[in-house]
DNA sequence: AACTATTCCAACCGCAACAAA
DNA sequence: ATTTGTTGCGGTTGGAATAGT
């Protein structure tokens, strides 16, 4: 490690922080909100840079974080939009409320990773692991040649624009019995060919459309607020990420320095969040309309997706690939607020305890 | 009980993008 | 146009907790 940069300034203090420093922290962001880090240290006295401040708040003290386990239904969105994103954690952490970036890329590395390798699937790019006298061919491949494969799929002359039936690489993969091609029907609808639309998600028994959100371009091209960015409340209040994707202007639903005191941001998110209990309120875009982003030729696609309704069900490949026996990912280390539901809830109490009206993003 | 190995989370680092001066 | 400062992101690492011997 080598020693920052500073002179003759006080050194700063690195490592675990104290309930103490947390405290100042909390107390500083409770007052200013959480702009400009680089004068929060010493707004705030603590010994750190701002950065450090910075990743305490967003990875830890923020109360709207769940500090759970991973539900089966965060943990199959996990696997699936890093197929399509590869490892863009804070993309993928904003699609799921309450996590952050820090912490999906944790349990990916730590858990998903390892699970995924046992069940003879090549993490990197979600395709099964090649036999090895084939381990050349299995390099890591980046997630452009996964989508290449896709679109090659998508674009195929099999379902023509707005046919439905088309066979995803992924679904090769993840799909019930679907390593013969004949099962994994994904849903796609999207015109420029990208897949848009899959279902299977939840384990509810209900047609989980990702329409919108899961397109890929959208993804990739949309300003989606991050879990661990300063303009994640949106999420937190139960924004769907389909209407950033549809192309809604971010401004309007931030936190950030551009919106101040804009009323949805403050503790209204906080609470919304801590209070899902449902896996469609884990996860409110779930409950979009079917097909909502097809735009052209949503009724036919709807229309498709109840066609192939019983071929959707085929996709809960989350119990394909995970068949039972899923750990409970505890937190380890510090945890101030325990676990899970409560502990958020604890958090927002405590916040509200100490008579903390928090005004995000004042300064 | 003592030691070692492994796991995994919190924190750090470096870089890139962006905005303001 | 350039410099400087800030923020955000992804990769990596330190070390506490846990498991194994």
């Amino acid at each position: 490690m080598s020693k920052r940069p500073g002179g003759t300034k006080k050194r700063l203090k690195r490592g675990l922080w104290s309930p103490e420093e947390d405290e100042k922290l909390m107390n500083h962001i409770a007052k200013y909100g959480n702009g400009c880090w680089s004068s929060v240290p010493k707004i705030a006295g603590l010994e750190r840079c701002g950065k450090s401040c910075r990743l305490r708040w967003i990875n830890y003290l923020r109360p709207d974080l769940k500090r759970g386990a991973f539900s089966q239904e965060e943990e199959d969105l996990i696997i699936h939009l890093h197929s399509i994103l590869g490892n863009k954690w804070s993309q993928i952490a904003a699609q799921l409320p309450g996590r952050t970036d820090n912490e999906v890329k944790n349990f990916w590395n730590s858990f998903i990773k390892k699970k995924l390798r046992q069940r003879g699937i090549d993490p990197a790019t979600h395709k099964p692991l090649a036999p090895a006298g084939a381990a050349a061919a299995a390099t890591p491949v980046s997630r452009s040649a996964v989508f290449s494969e896709a679109e090659l799929i998508l674009s195929s002359p099999v379902g023509g624009p707005h046919m439905p039936p088309l066979v995803s690489a992924e679904s090769y993969v993840y799909s019930r019995g679907s390593m013969d091609g004949a099962g994994g029907v994904v849903g796609g609808c999207s015109d420029d060919g990208s897949l848009s639309s899959l279902s299977g998600y939840n384990n509810n028994n209900q047609t989980a459309d990702f329409a919108g959100y899961l397109d890929a371009d959208a993804l990739h091209g949309a300003v989606i607020p991050s879990v661990s960015s300063s303009s994640t409340l949106n999420s937190m209040a139960g924004v769907s990420p389909g209407g950033v994707a549809n192309g809604n202007a971010t401004d309007e639903l931030c936190c950030n320095n551009n919106n101040k005191n804009n009323p949805s941001n403050s503790g209204s998110g906080f609470e919304s969040s801590t209070t899902q209990s449902s896996s469609n309120h884990h996860l409110p875009w779930l409950e979009l309309g079917s097909i909502s982003s097809c735009t052209e030729d949503g009724a036919g696609a709807g229309a498709a997706a109840d066609h192939y309704g019983a071929a959707l069900d085929e996709l809960k490949w989350s119990d394909y690939v995970f068949d039972g026996g899923y750990p409970q990912y505890h937190q380890q280390g510090q945890c101030i607020y325990g676990d899970s539901k409560a502990a958020a809830d604890a958090a927002t109490a405590q916040f509200d305890a100490h008579g903390l009206g928090i005004n995000w993003c004042l300064n």
